[in-house]
DNA sequence: AGCACGCCGACT
DNA sequence: GTCGGCGTGCTC
């Protein structure tokens, strides 16, 4: 007898095959098998999606035989079938790119006798830890906030200042659902991988009651075999805690009963490669289908099979998600109040500005008791226009540090910009650092005296001479973090710490770490109070916890006010906010702790609202003006992108399947606004001409429509001869930065 | 994406 | 005479 099996294997999404192949098999095999099937000359790893029936349509001289199949491993869910199916169609995929990308990549590799080996590996199960730890008290937010959680069944948004508590919160409502159902699963996403090992070790310390290797970590940081280990124990039910990034949200998680989605806003929860979907998103999709399946389980176990919840968390939710608690869509929980300080915010009054007699101009800005989220540290804005021109840090704020090492406290320094300074500069003929293959500045590392290109990675000495007139005299032309830790060192000659040495100045961001383990060292060196003051990018902004810290100062932050990118604010105030949080951990600090902001604008809205942490304030008008203009989450959009050898191809490419999809006319043509394809913000990459197209609407079940009766259209033009220099074509569905 | 086939330049 | 450059075309 011969069964006929549709397989989705890992076929690209310009490949034209968007759907399964159809293999003869002479097993009957389940839909979720996994199975080796012939592909061209290679053999691949597919995934069996449905049986099909022999309607006498089918040709035997086209369909090959399967390989075979992955013996010992339980076929993959129908749910977790639909969540892919669900995740491909939303984000305009093919079905076997997104599904061969949710399984570790060794699994391709693994012949069916080398799984049965691993499978066979005895797990270390039985002995289980001690049951008996010490948790800490709750605080009364903490114990509203779990007793809400526990009666909802709405998706949560827990909003909860930095340091109010929610890692705690996230360890009870995962403690409640493992204690209930022996068998329950429970995701926790974070956002970085720099974050994981000390969350994991909190988690494994909690959970060790449940026996050892309940708790496994999933992302992209582990080794190919490591990931297949996690994999497989959460595939087979055996973890009951799995820590992950994005990539986790689409693991097989049979008994999934809880999501927890950690600093919910965080832009790294977008994938920017391949299927680029949302794992926050997704992990709210993920519940409800999780919660549907075991309701419509039915039968045997209706009575285990429980619903599957979603929790949100962030100090500052992304826009989305505090709209949707807003109209009632998702239910929101209040923290407001740092763990330590018992009763509302203390009201301290506005300390005398420690700089007054340095510049009377300078605004200075209590934090308001009254705010929504108060945590305590006082923000500074400090308004450049009243500073002397070009100066990186205005005087105020030198002296403000200066006092911080006085006193043997520590201060933070963001800049986003890496390097020693962003171009070089000949004064003579005009030259400039462009990058030979990019539309962009090489900038200037000073450390190996180098000019390297961000975008494209080309690397080259830095020139003696002008390279264009000879002249010698060339110059950096502003500055990084690489610079600012140099430019502060010299500042702070002169000032003493307590025992009498010199002050100590270090940087972290992304050259500064690339060694493994350089982070980890460099952060233990701030942590034994080896460092004064620490310069760094947005990289030292999350997580870490900094207890003898401050002060915290933005450099240069105006930039995201008057960007393009309708997210920038949006993003500068949850850095800002997450900066803030990094001064004064330690409750009895927290008084005397101080965010500075260097700005051009001291009066605009977002800053107002940072000086209050206010962020329902800050959202509210953030709202309206998207409401306005139409943008998410009042409406949808997606961006294609193209990339060609010139930018006239790809804006005619843009242009060409605009009209296809007009004269075609797709149904839901009136609901979408395309606008015109416009070349992207840095337009030319390692010689690649990029350009882009925004459509929105406002719906965006029209908008899904659309994209998925255009696609075919789109392929089609790509074919055309006019088209053959395009290199490649993208959706971006709810891009992040437009 | 892989991995073929396919048709033109510098090598043992 | 081959080895090999990467252009274009297909994978049930």
């Amino acid at each position: 007898m011969t069964y006929w099996l549709g397989v989705v294997v890992a076929t690209p999404a310009h490949s034209q095959i968007a759907g399964p192949l159809t293999y003869c098999s002479d097993t009957a095999l389940e839909p979720g098998q996994l199975v080796r099937v012939p592909l061209g000359k290679r053999e691949v790893l597919g995934v069996v999606w449905s049986q099909e029936s022999d309607n006498g349509d089918l040709d035997p001289a086209k369909a090959r035989s399967i390989t075979g199949a992955l013996e010992g491993l339980a076929p993959l869910s129908a749910t977790w079938r639909q969540l892919v199916g669900f995740t491909a169609a939303y984000y305009q995929r093919s079905l076997g790119e997104v599904a061969l990308a949710a399984l570790p990549p060794q699994l391709r590799e693994l012949s069916s006798e080398q799984l049965a080996r691993r499978l066979k590996r005895p797990t270390h199960a039985g002995q289980a830890g001690p049951s008996l730890i010490t948790l800490p008290e709750l605080s009364p937010q903490q114990t509203v906030a779990l007793a809400e959680f526990a009666s909802a069944h709405r998706p949560t948004l827990l909003f909860g200042a930095t340091g109010s508590g929610k890692t705690e919160v996230y360890l009870r409502c995962a403690a409640a659902v493992l204690a209930a159902d022996p068998h329950a699963q429970v995701l926790v996403m974070v956002p970085e991988i720099n974050l994981t090992p000390q969350l994991q070790a909190r988690f494994e310390a909690r959970f060790a009651h449940l026996g050892p290797e309940r708790v496994v970590a999933l992302h992209s940081g582990l080794t190919p075999a490591q990931r297949l280990k996690s994999w497989l124990a959460a595939h087979a039910g055996q973890a009951r805690l799995i820590l992950g990034t994005r990539m986790a949200v689409l693991a097989s998680l049979p008994r999934l009963q809880l999501i927890v989605v950690d600093e919910e806003h965080d832009p790294s929860y977008k994938q920017q490669e391949g299927a680029r979907y949302s794992a926050r998103d997704l992990a709210v999709y993920r519940a409800q289908l999780e919660s549907r399946s075991a309701t419509a389980a039915g039968a045997p176990q209706a009575d285990t099979a429980a619903a599957c919840r979603v929790l949100l968390g962030s100090a500052t939710p992304s826009l989305e998600s505090w709209q949707a608690s807003l109209t009632g869509r998702y239910q929101r929980l209040l923290m407001n109040e740092r763990i330590g300080h018992s009763g509302p915010a203390p009201t301290r009054p506005a300390p005398a500005p420690l700089h007054a007699k340095a510049d009377e101009k300078a605004l200075i800005a209590g934090s308001d008791p009254q705010a929504a989220a108060s945590i305590g540290v006082q923000v500074v804005l400090l308004d450049m226009n009243h500073q002397p021109r070009h100066a990186i840090l205005a005087p105020p704020l030198l002296e403000a540090i200066a006092q911080r090492i006085a006193r043997g406290e520590q201060s933070m320094v963001f800049l986003n910009r890496r390097g020693y300074a962003p171009v070089l500069a000949c004064h003579d003929c005009g030259w400039k650092s462009e990058c030979p293959h990019c539309s962009a500045y090489r900038v200037f590392h000073k450390l190996d005296r180098t000019l390297r290109c961000h975008h494209c990675g080309f690397t080259e000495r830095v020139p003696r001479a002008c390279p264009a007139c000879g002249n010698v005299d060339i110059a950096p032309v502003g500055r990084g973090t690489e610079r600012l830790e140099e430019h502060l060192g010299e500042l702070l000659q002169g000032i003493t710490r307590p025992d009498g040495t010199a002050p100590v100045v270090a940087r972290i961001d992304a050259d500064s770490t690339r060694l493994k383990g350089s982070l980890e060292s460099q952060l233990a060196n701030v942590h034994a109070g080896a460092v004064d003051v620490l310069v760094g990018t947005q990289m030292i902004a999350k997580g870490h916890d900094f207890r003898n810290i401050t002060l915290v100062a933005a450099v240069n932050p105006d930039g995201a006010l008057f960007s393009s990118d309708f997210r920038a604010p949006e993003r500068l105030f949850s850095l800002l906010m997450q900066a803030a949080g990094r001064a004064g951990r330690d409750a009895a600090q927290s008084r005397n702790s101080q965010m500075w902001v260097q700005t051009f604008h001291p009066q605009h809205p977002l800053f107002e609202a940072l000086k209050k942490h206010d962020y329902p304030s800050f959202a509210a008008q953030e709202l309206k003006e998207r409401e306005a203009a139409g943008l998410p989450p009042f409406g949808s959009c997606a961006l294609v992108r193209a990339e060609a050898r010139t930018q006239e191809i790809a804006q005619d490419f843009l242009g060409a399947i605009t009209a296809a999809a007009q004269s075609a006319p797709l149904p839901d043509l009136a609901r979408v606004r395309p606008y015109p394809a416009v070349p992207m913000t840095i337009q030319r990459v390692a010689n690649v001409e990029r350009a882009q197209m925004l459509i929105e609407s406002d719906s965006r079940a029209a908008l899904q429509r659309f994209l998925s009766s255009w696609q075919p259209l789109i392929a089609q033009t790509r074919q055309q001869p006019a088209f053959k220099a395009l290199i490649r074509w993208a959706i971006d569905v709810d891009p992040l930065a437009i």
